[in-house]
Parts: structure tokens; sequence; C-alpha cells
DNA sequence: AATGAATGAGAATTCATTCAT
DNA sequence: AATGAATGAATTCTCATTCAT
């Protein structure tokens, strides 16, 4: 049962798209959105007309990016939902992203501007509702007050994570700066 | 004593010069830096050349406006010192600019982006300096735990800013998730 | 006995470059000849190489389109011979192309270019002596002036088919417009 | 009274923007409409950007063609119906434009399209306007039957200029051409 | 033979910056 | 000092044509 792609897409075309998007994760996490579709071709190997055959608009490629680090996300949850004590699965998976946004900027960025210019509602909304379930079963494990909602979670998760990669936080900073935030949601 | 400039304008130009400096301001919070710098000049009333001429860059631009918001922050937090408890200036110096931060994205993306590409290290320096005073003063109040350190103060406020700017937040979420910041930040 | 064509063709071949005529045809009828190959060949459900095996060429597919329609109104002319008075037979030719124009708006558009960028001399030299052919009955029966030359009977039709054409001429425009040239055309 | 542009432009602006017109006139009478901007603008002796920055689109610039040369069509209509006799000013200017449509084939083609692409409505208003002008002088100088329509003249007049043009007739075919049309606006 | 992915040379348009007026 | 026209490199996107599958 295939999940996302309507039509298989034959080998040499689904390498290209792979090494496309790849390439397009790279190159507008160190440049930004602003960062030009030859960029991406070259870095992937490519011509030009390639990466438009794949995704007709600029666009169309940073939301393809974004839903895709955005199943990653989710996935990602899904397995801290299983390997960890369900008190501290929130914390892991908050600890987790913000340690590997460095290398995501895109996925902030682009989670950051959400409501925004590119419509990836979905994505997005898959990601809430599986951050939804570790909070839910923080607030029974009792490690995470009760009357915190999704909402502000969610809200602290993507400026922390903005704010990390934006400014390049070293560890220790990153650290510290959780700290304070996982302080503020442990009861009492 | 003026601080910054060198020379002393032509009471006309002083006056193109802050025109242009309030329109950017706009137009950048408006349509982001990629805003283009014709927009800023019609929007000042004044001819292309005569923002090139104040500002020989657009990058130039940029940083002059982030050294006036800073500049303006700064001011803020010492109105602040003067007029509420020292235990509680901090608290509010956060929940105003991320209330008003809505009207000065630029500001919050130039901070965000302090580090990267534009260099306004002394305004940036100055703020936390000032900043740094609140923080003390709070935490000899006995409102912030004396563990914590300016790095992450300053981190969550630039954090939650930005969140808080660019997804839009409406004010009880800024309420809510400021109350785990806060919270993060009390003794105990 | 194959007048144009060397080589046979498979079946299906041959069932492919009928498709393809047929969707060019529609194509540069609706989008003019700047249409893209590329809806040529999803108009006749092939693939895009399939198109270029058949015309190596985009003008080559154009030339072959002109020279199917103008090899169609000559044995539309054939039939008018047999079909009607010689008298008649001129103008009702005339009348119907003009009327049909609107869905060949290729032919006209290539017989108007016919000089100039595309080459189908000998097409276009067969429906030029098939027209004479009817003028000339035309002038036996009486119905046309004797001073009225080919050249100048072949340039109204052009170039009223184009007008009606490209101007969407309604039914009694160019009923109109026609008795305007039809009484230039008659004696006295 | 400036009937045209609301703005004096600068005169080297003027000087420029006339360049681009004339130069677009000849490009796009030599290769069509789609002919490339960049071509105008080398032909004009102009960069790019100054093409683009007199007309931001390159619809803009082709409707600016023809406003241009409608209005000289009027006003050559203008000049005849007082330089000759009422009943001779259709048939002169009829024969003018066509004999000189070959350097308007941007005009006429223009004219042809009139209703589809671009839009001039008010130009060409302008026109029909004036040719209705010659026609009923003519018919009350007896020299055209009194049931031809304006539409019907001016159909003819695009259609055997758009003719004469395309297919780069000769003088002498011109001249047998309109002998028949004028022979069917003839009386009798 | 057919398919459809890849190529890469344009084409239109934008915009920071320069410079004549 | 101000004006705003000119420049031209850069960018997004299109499309005829080629070629591996």
């Amino acid at each position: 049962m295939p999940i996302d792609d309507a039509k298989p897409l034959r080998a040499d075309a689904a390498r290209n798209r792979a090494r496309i998007m790849a390439a397009a994760e790279q190159v507008f996490s160190e440049r930004g959105p602003a960062a030009s579709t030859e960029e991406v071709a070259n870095r992937a190997g490519v011509a030009i007309g390639t990466v438009f055959r794949h995704f007709p608009t600029k666009a169309d490629l940073l939301r393809a990016i974004m839903k895709d680090l955005l199943a990653r996300l989710v996935s990602d949850v899904d397995d801290l939902r299983r390997g960890s004590e369900p008190g501290d699965a929130l914390f892991a998976f908050f600890t987790n992203l913000v340690a590997h946004s460095a290398r995501q900027k895109t996925v902030i960025d682009l989670l950051a501007a959400a409501g925004s210019e590119l419509n990836v509602p979905d994505a997005v909304g898959t990601l809430e509702r599986s951050v939804g379930g570790l909070l839910r079963a923080a607030q029974q494990a009792g490690t995470v007050r009760r009357d915190v909602g999704l909402a502000e979670v969610m809200a602290l998760l993507v400026a922390v994570c903005q704010g990390a990669v934006q400014a390049g936080w070293p560890a220790d900073l990153q650290t510290r700066t959780l700290a304070v935030v996982f302080a503020g949601l442990a009861p009492r």
C-alpha cells in the first residue's frame, strides 16, 4: 500500500529525485530558502531542467523537503514511545530535536513558517498529534504538569529549535536552555 | 554628544534618513528581508538613489535598523528598571518584548541572525548587558533561580520572540507559553 | 501506390502517427504554433519520444499537418466540381472554406505562412491548380469576370479565411464580407 | 494638452523609450511576436533592464506598439479626408494601408489579434470610427454601395492587409486583389 | 518501436547598485 | 543632496531535442 506517491518512478528517476531532495536539504540549510535552484541542481549533479521536472516549482521543492523531514520527525516520535519510559519520551524527543536541528535548519524554518507561505497542513498536523501523544503520556506518568497544553508545548518546541538553529547554540547552551523549559513543564 | 555619526547632517538629509529607516522597518517587517530596496524608497517617499546615498548597501540599511531597534530595547530595559519592582522587571521586559515583537519582526529576525550574517556586535552586547542587569536584580530579589545564566535567558528571549513573531501566536498562546518559561525560571 | 511515404509502417506505428497528427491539429489550432510538443504528445496519448520518432522536428510536424490539410482541401474541390454547377463551384468552395476555417486555424495560418517559414511547395501548388480549375469553369460559365486571375483569387481566399479565423467573424459577418468579394468577382 | 502620457519623461528616458519602440517594431515585424525582448534591447542599444523599466511586461510593449501604430493610421485617415475627394478617400486609405503593411506586419498582426490576446479596445475603436467616416463619405459621394456595412469593410481591410503582409504579395498582386474588392464595393 | 527522464539553451522578469541629470 | 534612469547579473521556469531503459 503506497502511502505517498501515486506513480512508481523509474529507477533512475527515483535516484535523481532522492539526490535532488538531499541536495536541496543541504543547500537550503546552508543558504536559507533564498538559495538558487541552480545550486541545488549542481549539488545534486543533475541539470536544472531535471529539478523542475520533479518539482515544477521552487515552492513545491520546499514543500516536499518539509513533508519528508516532518515525516522523519513523526517516526522518531514513534520510536521514542516504544523505547523509553512514557514520562521521559517527551523530554527525549525535545532534546533530540533541538540537538539535531542544526542539521535541519530547513525543517525548523519551514515548521516555523508553516502557517504562512507554504502549506503542508497534514504533515504538521500529524506531528502535532504525535507530540500530543507524548504529552499525554508524560502527564499520566506525572512528569509534566496537567495544566500545560499541547499548543504551548509545540510553540516552545519550535521556538527553541529555531533559536538553536539560527543562532547556532553550542551544546551546553542547548542543555541549559532546555533545563529551564523542562523545569517549567515539571509539576510544582 | 553624538556617539555614532561623524558628520552632522543637513536638516533635510536627517529627515530623509529617518523616513527611510521608518519605511525600511515597516517594509522588511511585512515582506521579510528579501523585500526590495525600491519599495523602501517608495514607502519613504524618496528616490532610490537617496536610499543608497544614506546606506551604501542594503546590508548597511538592515544593520542600521537593527542597531536602532536594539537601542530602543535597551532604553526600554532602563525604563523598566526604574519603574518596577526589581523582581518583576525581567518578567515584564520579557512579556513586553514578546507582545511587541509582532510589530518588530525585523528586530527579532535580525537578533536571531545576529551571529551569522550581519554584524552588530556592540549593540547586541549592550542589550545583553542590560538584560544581565535585570537578571541579577531578579535573582537578588529571589524571583529567579540563582543557577540560571544570562546566556540561556537571552536564548529563550530570542527563541520565544521569534516563535511568537513568525508563527503569529495569538495573545493567549503567548501567555501560556511564557507561563511555562517563567515557571522554569522561578526558584524550586 | 504510396506517393509520399517510403516505408510502410507497422500497424501500431501507423495508428500512432495518425493520432499524433490529429492531436497536433487540435492543439495548434487552439494554442497556436507556439504550443508545446509535449501537449501534443499528451493529447495523442503517446510519449514525447514517439512524437519525435515520427517527426524529427517540430517543423516537420507542422509541415505534415499542413500537407494533410491541403490534401483534404484539394479533395473537397474535386468533390465540388463533380457535385455542383460549374458556375457555382468556386463560390461554394470559397464559402465552405471560410466557414470551416474556424476549425482549421492551422491550415489557414500555415497557408498564409506558406511562403515564409515552412516549405510545402507541391501541396500548395496542387491546391492552386485545383482552384484554378474552379476559376476557369466559373469564367466559362460566365459567373466570374474573365479578367480576374488565379493569383488574386488565391490571395483573397487566404486573406478572407485568415481574417475569419483570427478575428473570429460571426456567420453573418462572413456572409456579408463574402458578398462584397463575390460582387467584385462577378461580371460587370 | 498631453493626450497619452501622464508623466513627462526625462529627456534621456524619452529618447530610450522611443528607441525601444522603434526597435521593437522592427524586431517583431521581422521575427513575429515570439521574438525575444533581449533582441529588442540589443537593437535599441540599451540593456535589457531598460526595456522592462519602460514596459513592465512583454505584452505591455506589444500593446504600446499597437497603440502607436493605430494612432498613426487614424491620423493618416484624417489627412486623407482633408486631401482627397470624399468618394476616393476610402479607396486611397485602403490602398495605402495595404501597400505599407509590409512595413507594418506588426500592426496588422496585432489588429487581427485585437479581440483575442492583447486588449487595446479604444485604439481599435477609434480607427473603426475613422474608417466609418470615410465609408459614409464615399457612400454619400456614390462611390460605394449603400448596403455595405462598416463591419465588412473593416473585415476586408484587415484580411487583405494581413494577406498582403504575411504572404508578401508583390505590388501588382496587391493592385489586382484590391481591384476585385473595390469592384465589389462599387454600386451596381 | 515506445517510453519518459535528462539535458541545457533560452526567455521573461527582478533587483542591488551606479551614474548622468 | 536628491532624483530616477540605466545597467546587467541572477533567478525561475519552459521546451525542443536526445538518449538510456
